[in-house]
DNA sequence: TAGGGGTCTATAT
DNA sequence: TAGACCCCTA
């Protein structure tokens, strides 16, 4: 059932972004979501008992997809149901026998295409299923795990604990558990929807100091969840309204009040509401959940000392198991629902080792990623990665570029500059590449539109929202000059090459960078131009100069990661596709990628054109531009923003 | 008119 | 499970 209408209400929290952005990165994955969708694709088998792999075949296309790109999946499994969602478990059992039965009288009748669409109505996914695709998970080192009770509240622990830095799921109750990174809708193609808890304030339309999680929890279940049915006439638009209007500290007072609150003088709310209310909101802060590393089970949040009642609350969020068995439990060997053994599988046992030897192409992943199964696993310091360029920005120093002549006398990097031109005003250093790693990880998340007002849709109501509320003096000349950008013409173009990251960068730099080889993520991200460069004979003082640009093949470059058998298996049927915008201006087609603005000819425009003209650092052409900007005059004072209107000068004054 | 609620449909290959 | 659509209600 999940929450009616949360994704769409969650919009200004979310972004739309590619999985590849995670590379690095860890994430847990709401399994039965996957596992669902591809039995859709089997149901009449499925359903008449036969045998198939289909529906573990569409998981696993998933799970190479995340290895092919460097991020580790961690496979999460629901485990036995909750006595709070007994109800509807037996009411979705009732269904599904029904539409079995409809399929068979259906068949009888020779009516095939609704028997089919009968049998999937009655698709179940079985403990079989799950242990089917634990093993072939387990041939590729990819970690499973059977929560005690619901998935959500493991995923957002796994979240929490920062094993997994991002969550997938298609379930919206996984927001009111906490976790912080959600992934919604995510696609084959790897587009999906990031909700970021910290961004929660925005949907629902207050200001951050105003904002808690208990409101935004509170606002769900009083909309109707899994645990207690709405109040009538209450959705999440009413439920908003009042939980921003009372103090959150006193559910139990509160809730009395909102009749009056809502101008809802026939709504009755009674004291059994009440208390499943409270029971609810005790389900989602303390189920238990599995941690993995003290090898026992835990409530996702601890119970504080001075909680009373928290038995009864807490009724609903489950019941602890003796350790062993909630150990075999979360490896699978246990049927959830009878605690039956049902395999014997267990970590670093020969079982997997024998299954890498006989398939040694996966052992290359195997060696990839620590399990969180071994005793000595701890969560890796990830650099969580949303926009490649936002990381640009911090690991590269650009004050030792001036020579570029691009940035004037200011001696200002471009991180600094570009964040004088964004939407916010964000305290910003003039370098972060010494900044250890642990700081990195806790820099908040800068999605691409924030910091590049040309790659995203400025109509984004997100950016709006950030827009209105800046406190910024400069806020409104911005404003204007954006409005002058959204002028142009802008379609979305879905078919698109993907390109490296060198949206604020010179070729001095690259070349520099590429000859260090400081880190090698970072540099072969940019080694295309830079290895052009080479080519050309550019040094990295001319690298920047524009007529050393020719023409260059749009190839993807896939050095900077160590590909296995997986990931080449997989990238040759899979298209992975950035998101791209074309703008007209001037008479010249210009394409903003996630990561780079190209410019096009007329004839170039078939995207799938092998050859196009790769604009380096921002904009166009020196050249060129000089004469058709409607005399804004590009000097050394000035970077190629000026191209789209902006002027550096009166920003840059101090 | 905004917002809630019920119903129907798609999900895969 | 989510979204679209339509209808109803305060």
């Amino acid at each position: 059932m999940g929450i009616t209408g949360l994704i769409p209400f969650l919009e200004k929290a979310s972004t739309k972004i590619n999985i590849k952005d995670l590379k690095g990165c860890t994430v847990a994955i709401d399994t039965y979501c996957w596992l669902h969708r591809g039995a859709y694709g089997c149901a009449e088998k499925l359903s008449r008992g036969e045998s198939t792999n289909i529906h573990i075949l569409y998981c696993m296309k998933f799970v190479n997809m995340l290895l092919s790109l460097n991020i580790k999946p961690i496979m999460i499994f629901d485990g036995r149901h909750l006595p709070a969602k007994a109800l509807t478990e037996s009411r979705r059992r009732e269904n599904r026998n029904q539409a079995k039965k409809r399929a068979a009288e259906l068949l009888r009748l020779g009516q095939i295409d609704e028997a089919k669409v009968q049998m999937r109505r009655c698709i179940d996914i079985t403990h079989d299923m799950v242990i089917e695709l634990m093993k072939e998970c387990r041939k590729r080192n990819v970690d499973c795990l059977v929560a005690p009770y619901e998935a959500d509240a493991q995923l957002a622990y796994l979240n929490r604990k920062n094993v997994a830095q991002y969550v997938i799921t298609e379930d919206s109750d996984l927001t009111l558990f906490g976790a912080s990174r959600i992934i919604f809708k995510l696609d084959l193609t790897g587009n999906c929807l990031l909700v970021d808890a910290e961004k929660l304030h925005l949907a629902m339309g207050c200001k951050p100091e105003n904002y808690s999680f208990d409101k935004f929890r509170n606002m769900c279940i009083l909309s109707g969840c899994d645990y207690l049915d709405s109040l009538p006439g209450i959705g999440l638009a009413k439920a908003c309204k009042f939980v921003l209007r009372i103090d959150d500290s006193d559910m139990e007072s509160a809730l009395k009040k909102l009749p009056r609150h809502l101008n809802l003088r026939n709504l009755v709310v009674s004291e059994d509401y009440i208390s499943e209310f409270l029971k609810a909101e005790a389900t989602f802060k303390f189920m238990y959940v599995y941690d993995p590393f003290q090898r026992k089970m835990v409530r996702l949040n601890e119970i504080p000392k001075d909680m009373k009642n928290f038995e009864v609350l807490c009724s609903n969020a489950g019941s602890l198991l003796d350790d062993e068995i909630a150990y075999n439990l979360a490896l699978g060997n246990l049927n959830p629902f009878t605690l039956d053994k049902v395999d014997d599988w267990q970590p670093n046992s020969g079982y997997n080792s024998q299954v890498a030897v006989n398939d040694s192409k996966h052992q290359t992943s195997k060696l990839k990623h620590p399990s969180i199964w071994d005793l000595n696993f701890k969560p890796h310091n990830v650099k969580r990665q949303t926009s490649i360029n936002a990381f640009t920005f911090r690991k590269i120093k650009y004050s030792s570029i001036d020579d570029s002549g691009e940035l004037g006398d200011n001696n200002q990097d471009e991180c600094h500059i570009a964040s004088l031109y964004s939407m916010h005003s964000p305290p910003l250093k003039k370098s972060r590449s010494s900044e250890s790693p642990d700081k990195l990880e806790n820099f908040p998340i800068m999605i691409q539109s924030n910091r590049n007002p040309f790659a995203k849709s400025l109509s984004h109501s997100c950016e709006e929202n950030n827009v209105t509320n800046s406190s910024d003096p400069d806020t409104l000349p911005r404003l204007r000059k954006l409005e002058r950008l959204s002028k142009f013409e802008r379609t979305v173009i879905n078919d698109s090459k993907e390109i490296k990251s060198r949206f604020f960068t010179s070729n001095a730099l690259l070349v520099q960078k590429l000859n260090k080889s400081e880190d090698n993520q970072e540099e072969s991200g940019f080694s295309l131009i830079a290895k052009q460069s080479r080519k050309e004979g550019i040094s990295p003082e001319e690298g920047n100069s524009n007529e050393n640009f020719e023409t260059l093949d749009l190839v993807e470059d896939n050095s900077h990661t160590e590909v296995d058998e997986i990931s080449k298996d997989f990238e040759k049927t899979q298209n992975m596709y950035v998101s791209m915008e074309e703008f007209e201006f001037n008479n010249k087609k210009i394409v903003t990628t996630d990561t780079d603005i190209i410019e096009i000819s007329d004839s170039e425009l078939d995207l799938k054109s092998k050859t196009k003209r790769i604009i380096p650092r921002l904009g166009l052409p020196r050249k060129k531009s000089t004469n058709k900007m409607n005399g804004v005059a590009d000097t050394n004072s000035q970077t190629r923003l000026s191209m789209f209107g902006f002027k550096k000068k009166e920003l840059l004054k101090r």
